[in-house]
DNA sequence: AATGAATGAGAATTCATTCAT
DNA sequence: GATGAATGAATTCTCATTCAT
């Protein structure tokens, strides 16, 4: 049991260290032999645990997915209870606080999905449509309630997922004018005019 | 004026070329050699006129913000004969329009901005800014008429920018259900809604 | 004596993988953790049992040279009954059925005899004598008998053994043409011409 | 042409180098660095002229098959004027001091065939075949004749080369015992009453 | 203006072997 | 006897850049 609980923290290790390389200077500009003087660890040591530098980068991509997985699993049961409007603000709240915690792994998928074989990146972006369809069902649902008047429920779901993750990409000038309480304000405010909106 | 002509176009092609190969495989993933080789050209004689691979970078990024800033300057006085409703629309459906031409450009800088030097994030961002300030001065302008109900125009001018980059950075998704045309009509659409809502 | 037994078997398990790995890709390019993985054991169990690498090159080649060294012995005593000519074409298709046997190890040490000590060579350029001087005898018993004439029956003597171990390391060729028994029976006859010849 | 010039030698020089080093520790145990040391040049540069490892055994493999195939044109028309045994033993006498002076690339290719592509495999197999067809031609010519009588004149043929590769393959025997004016006329003779033997 | 040659630094990966448990 | 973990040294190869001509 040691034996197998170092391995793993091992495993662990190179992971969260590698991840925050990834994160900080992009999956291309980090070598291996960073990564295993981070881990304090022999690059043949390394090796004896991943098997390729892009393997590490599969792993981070699991753990992403996973991620964004567990996010939309919390989120789905407890909407149910709430009306359709309160569903959405509370829905977009929570998404914005998740991309929040997680910015950097939001940021770096924006940028290094290239990196990924098109296999990897279908699994990315599957897990992405899959958050969008939370959405999508909240939508849905508040149309047939008569809450919500939308042409195209598809579109306006990827909408908001993408001007929440928007807090992550573009903070470099949203957090010089608002905390994120604030944009959580203004931005449930606008989404909410735009699916109950008397459009066209 | 021959010679000058000569260096201009030699200048020119490598900018071409490279940023060509800077999107197709990204700017790390480029060697020197390989512009140069597509060049037609000694590796030498590419140093001869650009300095260092940086440079290049440099220049495609200079383009990239040239691109923008001529795109603004363009429709700005078109703009001011048009209502407030109008001119956002029309201004929504000729960005969307530029978007769709640099597609690729587009995407190359959510992508790589991480290998720009923070004194060129930071024009790349203010170009964005400009950008964005086009539409809020649009927005503005609608709020005085009447026409625009808004509490913040700043968040709501870059939703609307990054709700048409949207269109070239998800276009794995939006490309297999729409067209340049329908996706131009529902967000159009969708963004009247946001701002001439009644805010919350 | 289950210990010993295991213990031998082990051993003889490593040398068995290790000769088939050896064969089919080459001692150098044969790495030590392709042979435990090959054997299901571990590196660290490999290395409880043989030392180094080249100690498993080492017990493959005393192998070889018993091989060889079981084929002179096995031959010596049979042929004394028969007549010179007899004897020598009796051997030399005895000798040609253990090259056809053993073809994949003949050619190995043609090819890799370059990573042994000298000693080793040695030991195996000896064991490659004796065989030749097997035949060697029966050249001179057949000069003494008057049967044969040669002036030299060292060199005649090495000229069938490489004769015979060309069916394995011209293989590619003579396979196209021959079966064992025809090119058993050429060489046969061009040798006995060559011992019985009136030369020069 | 200085360029020109000095491009070719230091191909000329890596060639050498190599082969020099390929011969006396093997293909695998030589290391580019190796060959870049000791030609007093950057591993890079070495790179610069030659492409990958295999690229310089690839060398080293066509100026092996060129030394074969001058072997052959050099001798095919000197041989028209002689006596069929004339010939065949002036060939045979050739031969050896061709492979004299080649012995170690000789040996080598007997060592590291195992090393090339298929396809280079081919062109060493049908390069040596040609050497063994000139001794076959004169061999057809000799029984036309009535000079040699022959079964099979391509295992004899085969047989001739093979014995005189011997004196490569075999010179930590050979050389012991005989000078190379030795060698020849014994196997000369030992060959001639192959080849004008009653076969069996 | 143009180029072939050159290079130091560094990339990912593999290897035979050892050691603590 | 057996094993997972560890390692130093070495492997082939690439890169951005410079320099003499």
């Amino acid at each position: 049991m040691g034996r197998r609980k170092k391995s793993i923290d091992r495993l662990g290790q190179i992971l969260k260290v590698a991840a925050a390389l990834f994160i900080k200077t992009g999956y291309l500009n980090t070598s291996v032999r960073d990564i295993a003087a981070k881990c304090h660890m022999n690059v043949a040591t390394l090796y004896h645990y991943v098997g390729s530098k892009y393997k590490i980068l599969n792993l981070f991509h699991e753990y992403s997915v996973s991620l964004l997985e567990s996010f939309v699993e919390e989120n789905k049961l407890a909407l149910d209870e709430m009306s359709s409007e309160e569903a959405l603000a509370y829905a977009i709240r929570r998404y914005l606080e998740w991309v929040d915690e997680y910015q950097d792994v939001t940021v770096f998928w924006y940028q290094e999905a290239r990196n990924l074989t098109s296999v990897q990146f279908e699994a990315l972006a599957m897990q992405e449509e899959s958050t969008a369809q939370l959405f999508q069902s909240l939508l849905d649902r508040g149309i047939k309630d008569g809450k919500f008047r939308l042409a195209d429920t598809r579109i306006a779901a990827h909408n908001i997922v993408v001007l929440c993750d928007m807090w992550a990409f573009r903070r470099w000038l949203l957090r010089r004018h608002y905390t994120l309480q604030e944009y959580t304000k203004y931005q449930t405010g606008l989404i909410l005019s735009q699916v109950s909106g008397r459009a066209h």
